[in-house]
Order: C-alpha cells, then structure tokens, then sequence
RNA sequence: GGCAGGUUGCCCGAGCGGCCAAUGGGAACGGACUGUAAAUCCGUCGGCUUAUGCCUACGCAGGUUCGAAUCCUGCACCUGCCA
C-alpha cells in the first residue's frame, strides 16, 4: 500500500480538519509511512447517524491514503455517557448498550477494508476496562488528571450549574485511556472525532505526553450545521439514522436532495468522494443555475450509494421521480406506483368501503392524530392522487383507486405515502 | 444538616384561587411565493366519536376550597448561601 502525499491537503480543502494539534507534525508522520490511527463511536442509540458518517467517512479516506484504521466502539464508554450540555444522561441497560455495539460495529464494517497491508482493526474498550480494578484505575489514569483542569473544561463548566454527576465527569478518563491503551498496544499514533470531542481528544494526548512521554496526534472534524446554524436533524423528525429500518433509502435520499443551496458545496466536500475537481466544477455550475439543483442532485445519489448502495438509490430516485414527476398518476403503471410508494411508505386497507382520508393520514403516519389530520385538510395540505382535499369528511371511493390498487396519499408538499387496497 | 429560591406544554419562558389547554418567543406543521432551496408573509400547533362536551396536562403524593398551575403538607430533584 503506497501513501498517499497529498492527504492532508485534500482534507484540509474539504473542511474536515476544525482542530489539530500540530499539523506539520503530522504532515511528517504521514510522509513517514502508515500511520495508526482511531476513531471511536459510543453506542447511544441503534444506529449511527449524520454526524457520525463524517467520521466513517473521514476514516476511509485516512485508509485509501495508506494509513491503518481502528474503529473503536464504546462497550464501555457508552457506558457511562459522554456529558452533554443540556443535562446528565440516562443510562441504558448493559444489554442494550451491547447489543447497539454489535450494530454499530456492522454498520462501520462495510466502510473500511480488512484486508491489505493496512487493513482495519475493530476494537471495544470494554476489553480493557471490564477487568481494571478502581485502585488501578485511580493509580494509573487518575493520577494525571488535576481536577481544576477538569473543571476548567467547556463541557464541565456549562454542566456545573446545571449539576454533574461524577459518573459523567469521569468520561474523559475513560477516552483518554482508551487512546492511551490503543497507543500501548497498537502503536496508534492518532485520534480523530467530531469537533465536540476535542476537549477529550486532547486530554488523550495529554496523557500519552505524561505517561509514555511521547508525542501523539489528534485532528477534528467540524461539526456540521445547517444555514442558520442549528444543527440537522435537532428538533424536527430525528436523526439521519444510517439504519435503512429507521430511516427508508428513499427518505434518507430525499434529505440530502433537500440539501440548503449554501450548504451544496460544503456537504459534497465532506460526505463524497468525488475529485477536487469534479466538485469545484459543480460547484461552479451551482453557482450559475442554482434552480437546476444539480448540486443537490449528485449529492443526494453520491451519499445514498455510499451508505446503502447503487439500487436503493436507483430506486429512491425512481421514486421520487413518479412522485414528483407533476406526470398524471393514472398514468403510472401498477408496478411503477408500488415501487415508488414502497419506498415512501405503504399501509394496506381492505377493500370495500375505504377509511376516511382523515383515518388514512393517521394510519400512514402522515398525522399524529385525528385532530392534526383534520387540521391538516383544514389548512389545504392533505392530498388525495395529488388533488387537494377539500372536505374534512372526504372518503375516497373506487374510482379513486389508481391501477395495482393504490391511493396516492399526501401530506404538504413532500411527504407521501401509499395506500394499498385489496 | 440549616436557610432561601426553583421544578409549567417539543425547548425557552410568563401566569401566582375562577375569564387557563394556560400570554410570548423559538422549533415543528400547513399555505402563498419558488427550484422538492433560502428568505419573507399568512395560518395552525394536547387528545377524543368536533362537542356552549369529555379526558389528560403545569415535578410527585395528599389536603384546603363550590372551584387550584396558582393556597397548605409531605416527598423527589436542581440552584444559591450558611454549617
């Protein structure tokens, strides 16, 4: 496996590096050979998501470029529970945490090669933590934490007035022991993570600079926001779960084709591996005719491949293109409808005197409750074969069914979902 | 351990005996505009068989009252001051 020379330079242009510690001595280390380095994931839900994909992907790029990956997932950190600003975490039982690590580590597998000269380690700190003894822990790893420097910390310090257990305050030591422990073993040289892990990247570092004396490396990956600065996925329906079961190819395609105009460029940069080139151009063409959506487009089926592969995109695609294609629906074939509403979401209704389309949005899930689908009628965004519906009392009849049996459901301007007859 | 303050809907935050499903902001949702973008404007925003109705809700459990988010008691958690 050669090194690549330019690695640097190209995740320096793509924006993934928003901390660092020295980079032209890391520059050297990665001129010097195959560096190991790690990246670690706690399980805190079943699957990965957006933020987490960054690192998945950021990790692929370090080992196309020569360099050795492991991929650490949090047996034991997840334990415990990085603190967070809004408030101390609840701890989910030692099973869940297992089976999630078990997830986790599949969905990361298929990012990274084990073959090769440089081929990927997966790891669990939970194999070097669940025999350590207090005392040892204390001994060992306690000792090179001064507290005022704990507490000095951004996380810690936002959390003070709000209350901390010492649980999570502990965290930081479990992280830095786990570079630490890596660096014994492995030789790992280097941690990357998001930006908001710095403080315990660096802690890591800091403790390899007191314990073995030597020099390590650490960079972070910015944290993507939205336009406006708020993070994705905050408030509104969840997370861009890479779970194609809590989130379908067809809706985790249409996010991406949703994509802000500002954000087009930056998220091509970071999420594809498109050439330098190829993305300047594309950013260029954006640039000039912003409403062809191109961006948006190649960025869509870039990332959708990526994570789920060439045919789901093609039939996210497919989809939304009998779905929003503005054609006549009646126009559809049967076979088209099904494809391209399976991915939106389908519930079945029995023949004969069909539901309410009040009941029909709520048993699609389009509105959380009868109240919210009535309103919704009310407010002219419920659509039935995308035709507005009028009357909050509608009942579709036979001769709305469309050919396999379908009704094209539809809630605003983008949320469909498919009612099978029969 | 003592004293003082706090705990309100997805979030922040008013309310301090009836007019409270609860002001306001944000988020979210729908509409208009557009390009399945952003910004802007308008509307909606606990649930139910849509009802001058019922249920659930203002940390938890009781109580006072014709009536409580609002008063009282106990409990839990948080914050500050004092030990």
């Amino acid at each position: 496996m050669s090194i690549d020379p330019t690695l640097l330079d190209d995740l320096e242009w793509r924006g993934l590096i928003a901390h660092s510690t020295d980079l032209d001595a890391l520059r050297e280390a990665f001129a010097a050979g195959s560096v190991r380095f790690y990246v670690g994931f706690d399980p805190t839900a079943p699957s990965l998501h957006m933020g987490h994909l960054v690192q998945v992907l950021t990790a692929r790029r370090l080992q196309q470029a020569g360099h050795t990956p492991y991929a650490l997932v949090g047996g034991a950190t997840g334990m415990i529970g990085d603190p967070k600003d809004t408030g101390e975490r609840v701890m989910n039982p030692a099973e869940t945490v297992q089976e999630w690590v078990g997830r986790l580590r599949a969905q990361i597998e298929p990012f990274l090669s084990f073959d090769g000269e440089n081929a990927a380690t997966l790891v669990n700190n939970l194999d070097w933590t669940s025999g350590l003894s207090t005392i040892d822990f204390l001994r060992d790893i306690g000792k090179h934490f001064p507290v005022n420097r704990m507490l000095a910390r951004d996380t810690v310090r936002r959390r003070l007035e709000s209350g901390i257990s010492y649980t999570e305050f502990s965290y930081v030591l479990l992280q830095s022991m786990d570079f630490l422990e890596l660096h014994r073993q492995h030789g790992v040289t280097l941690q990357f993570g998001g930006s908001d892990q710095w403080g315990n990247i660096t802690a890591g570092v800091e403790l390899i600079r007191r314990t073995e004396s030597s020099r390590v490396h650490a960079i972070a990956t910015p944290l993507m926001t939205k336009a406006d600065g708020t993070k994705y996925g905050k408030t509104d329906g969840g997370a861009l779960w890479l779970d194609p079961e809590m989130l379908s190819p067809y809706a985790f395609h249409q996010f991406w084709l949703n994509a802000e105009d500002e954000k087009v460029g930056e998220l091509l940069r970071v999420f594809t591996f498109l050439p330098r080139a190829e993305i300047e151009a594309l950013e260029a063409r954006h640039a000039e005719k912003p409403f062809l959506r191109e961006g948006q487009k190649v960025l869509a089926d870039e990332v959708t491949t990526l994570v789920h592969g060439a045919d789901e995109t093609e039939q996210a695609k497919a989809a939304a293109a009998a779905l929003f294609g503005g054609g006549e629906l009646r126009a559809l074939s049967g076979g088209t409808l099904a494809a391209a509403l399976r991915e939106a979401g389908v519930v079945r209704v029995p023949s004969g005197e069909l539901p309410t389309v009040v009941d029909l949005l709520v048993e699609s899930g389009l509105a959380k409750s009868k109240g919210e689908a009535r309103r919704t009628i009310t407010e002219g965004g419920a659509y039935l074969n995308n035709e507005r519906v009028e009357d909050p009392d509608a009942r579709p009849g036979d001769d709305d069914v469309l050919a396999g049996g379908w009704l094209v459901l539809r809630r605003g301007k983008k949320k469909f979902a498919g009612v099978e007859v029969g």
